[in-house]
DNA sequence: TTGCGGATTAGACTCATTCTAACTGATTGA
DNA sequence: TCAATCAGTTAGAATGAGTCTAATCCGCAA
């Protein structure tokens, strides 16, 4: 079930958007809501089908279009893993992610700062770096929390 | 240029397709002297077309099928950056990926051991990881070299 | 109220990768 | 020696995530 959006998040929707000369729409704010609701890093397809259920008329490319600005404006995060599809999380704190090998679930990992910096301490001079994925891949015993 | 495999070299792959009950075949020579001739973390496109100058009439499924070969006895790793095209890469020691922004090229960075250590140890109890997969994006100033 | 520009939409398109089914060629064993 | 087998190769079709296009929509400012 997809909660509508605090004043809060909104706020943080609008604040975003504003910035980098872009509205909100009722489609922003759905798929937004959708990214919320559920922190599990939706595909673009899973993201596609809880937001139908709030706005059946929604189309995919709109989709797209959505999840594109958020990364754009840096609200939303895309995980890539291997090849697989594109998920979209709205975890902005630096983290890593673990896949779960069984079953496909993403986790969000802190990364503490000091081992940040022990990563960037590892690239020769000349090398400079803005972005650093870390993405673990194996099995998260117990835990059914979908953590974000 | 493609240099042909040493015979270090071609024990080695022999070895490796052995182990995993799998044949060495003419194909399966090329496309892995393309891999150490140039490390430059070539796509199958790219391996292709270097492969066919050795063996015009080589298949673009068959390259697929060789580096997938590869893969799967752990002879070669594969290096995904976003959604864009799979890289492979004959360097097994444990070590990141650097992406240049401009220049699109790849760049291997040695992942020290005590680096993994700190990694692993970030990971919350109940999380057991194979593979850790690291990727920088940024700039590399000077340095021509293609790294390996 | 009209016009403008950004946003949305359906559907066509792209392109890396996978699949399929036919073919090849080496090895086995009768 | 010949046929059977079987892994590997091949061309081309199929898949599917993502992108592009061109038409339409909608909210705001003149």
């Amino acid at each position: 079930m997809i909660q509508s959006l605090t004043h809060l998040d909104r706020e943080h929707l609008q604040e975003a958007l504003n910035r980098s000369g872009q509205k909100v729409t009722t489609q922003r704010e759905t798929v937004f809501s959708v990214l919320l609701s559920e922190r599990d890093h939706p595909t673009v397809d899973e993201v596609f089908n809880r937001a139908r259920e709030a706005m059946p008329g929604l189309s995919l490319a709109t989709v797209y279009n959505c999840l594109e600005t958020f990364v754009s404006c840096g609200l939303v995060r895309q995980v890539n893993h291997e090849r697989e599809s594109t998920r979209y999380c709205p975890n902005l704190a630096p983290h890593a992610h673990f896949r779960d090998k069984e079953t496909g679930r993403v986790h969000d990992i802190e990364l503490p700062p000091e081992v940040i910096k022990s990563l960037r301490s590892i690239l020769p001079p000349g090398f400079d770096s803005e972005v650093i994925e870390i993405s673990f891949l194996g099995r998260a015993q117990g835990k059914e929390s979908t953590s974000n």
